[in-house]
DNA sequence: GACTGAAATATTGTAAACAATAATTGTTAA
DNA sequence: TTAACAATTATTGTTTACAATATTTCAGTC
C-alpha cells in the first residue's frame, strides 16, 4: 500500500508478480523459501515475508507447513475473480467518465498504451502483449487517484494471468486491444452507460474466451526464472 | 484469504481489528511489537507477521524503523474509501439482486441483523450498533459467494470505523440501520436501479454525516484496550 | 515389479540473538 | 527557563538457530 514505505520484502512481491504476468512463473508450481534465498540475496525471513504477502492477496497458496505454490485458479475461481473485477472496474470507468468530462483526466498515457498494444498485436509478439494488457487495467485504476480502488484491483490482474495461463488456448485475442480502444472512446464521449457495458461485454469476453476443458498441468522447476 | 489456513498471526490481526471495530484502538495509537509479545503470548515475529497483513491493508501504517500506528484517515483518504466502497458494494448489490431473483439466496441471516441493529438503536447501545453496522456491509459482501469480493471489501471496513471514530460528532446516527432495511426490501423487490441508488445514497449518507472540521485527536497509551 | 513402512532428508514454524536506527533522557550552556 | 547536543534506552530490521512437520529415499515384503 502507497501509504507504506517500500521494505526489501517488497522485492520479492514485485519480482513474483512479474514473473507470473511475464509466465515464466506457472500455476502450481512450488516455490520454496530457502531456494530463492540464493536467488534474491535476501536471507529466508525476507522471503517469507514477500510470500505471506502473496498469498494475503491470494497470488500464492500456502498450506501449513508445506512449501507455497503459484495459484492455479479453477474455472469457479476464476468466474468469481472475473465477477469481482467487473464490479471494481466497472466503478473505475464511471469515475474516469465523471473525471473526463471535468477536464481533470490526461489520457495521453492510456492512450499510447492502446497504440502499443496494437503494435504487439500485428506483430505477434503474444507474451508482450498479455503483459501490457495487464497494465492497461490497473493504468485505469490508477487514474482513479485513488489508492484502496488500485489495491483492490492489483492482486486480481495477476489472477487473471494466472487463469489465463491455464485456459487459455490461443492468447493472442484473450483480451482483446480493439475493446481497449472503445473503451477509452466510451470514456472520451462522456457516455456513462456505453462505458459501463463497454467494461462490462469486454470482460465477459475475457472469460469466455477461456476453455475450462482442458486440463491443467503443472510445472514443477524454477530456475532461470527471474532474471 | 479463504485459501490459506489460518495460522497464528490470524489471531493478532483478528483481535486489532476487533479492538479497532469496538473503538478500544483509537486512530494514530502506536503499537511496538515488543510489548503486545505479553498481551499475546506469541513470540515477536509471530506479531509482527499479523502487523504486516495489517499494514498491507491499510488498517495500520508503518514507516521504516518506527513502531507501527493505527490508521488515522486523512478527510481526502476517507472520502476514498467510500468512493471504492461504493465501486465494490454496488457490485455486491447487483449480485445479490440477481441471486436474489433467482431464489438463491437466503436472507433470514441479514434480516435477523437488522432487526437487532434497530433493538441497539433503541436501547441507545451505539458501540454495539456500530461494531454491527460494519458486519452488515460484511454480511452483504459475504452473501454473494465470492471471496476475491470479500477481501477487496475487507479492509475498507475497519477503515471506516476509524475514519468515523475520527470525525463522527454523533455515532447514533452514523451508519443508518433504516437505511439498511431499505436496502434489503430493494434487493427483494427485485429492482437493480432502486437497488443500487439504495447503497450509494447510503454510503453518501455516511460520509456527509461526517464533519472533517474537527481537529484530529490521537491517543498513546494501550493499557486495557484488548481485553 | 509394485506396495508398505521406516529412516533420512528437506522444509517450514517459531523463537531468540544481534545489528541498525529511532526515541528518550539527561547534561550543559546561553 | 529554554535550547542544543550527547549519552542512553528502546524499538525495529535482519539473520541465525532450533523444533516441528512434511517429503523423499530406500529397504523389505508380497
Amino acid at each position: 500500500m502507497s501509504t507504506t514505505l517500500s521494505t526489501s520484502s517488497d522485492d520479492v512481491v514485485e519480482v513474483i508478480f512479474e514473473a507470473i504476468l511475464k509466465k515464466r512463473l506457472n500455476p502450481g508450481v512450488k516455490l520454496s523459501e530457502i531456494s530463492l534465498q540464493e536467488e534474491f540475496g535476501y536471507s529466508r525471513s525476507v522471503i517469507r515475508q514477500g510470500f505471506d504477502k502473496l498469498v494475503d492477496s491470494g497470488v500464492l497458496i500456502h498450506k501449513k507447513n508445506q512449501s507455497v505454490r503459484v495459484a492455479c485458479p479453477t474455472e469457479q475461481e476464476t468466474k468469481q475473480i472475473y465477477k469481482a473485477r467487473k464490479a471494481i472496474e466497472t466503478g473505475v470507468i464511471m469515475i474516469l467518465v465523471e473525471k473526463y468530462h471535468n477536464k481533470q483526466l490526461d489520457l495521453t498515457e492510456i492512450d499510447s498504451m492502446v497504440s502499443k498494444e496494437k503494435k504487439l498485436h500485428d506483430s505477434e509478439e503474444h507474451a508482450k502483449l498479455t503483459r501490457l494488457s495487464c497494465d492497461f487495467h490497473l493504468t485505469l485504476a490508477e487514474l482513479c487517484d485513488n489508492k484502496y480502488l488500485v489495491e483492490s484491483l492489483k492482486p486480481l490482474i495477476p489472477l487473471s494471468a494466472l487463469a489465463a495461463s491455464v485456459y487459455a488456448d490461443h492468447e493472442s485475442n484473450f483480451c482483446s486491444f480493439a475493446e481497449h480502444q472503445e473503451l477509452i472512446e466510451a470514456i472520451k464521449s462522456n457516455n456513462p452507460k456505453k462505458a459501463s457495458e463497454a467494461i462490462n461485454v469486454h470482460l465477459d469476453h475475457c472469460v469466455h474466451s477461456l476453455n475450462f476443458g482442458v486440463q491443467v498441468k503443472t510445472k514443477n522447476s524454477y530456475s532461470h526464472i527471474f532474471n
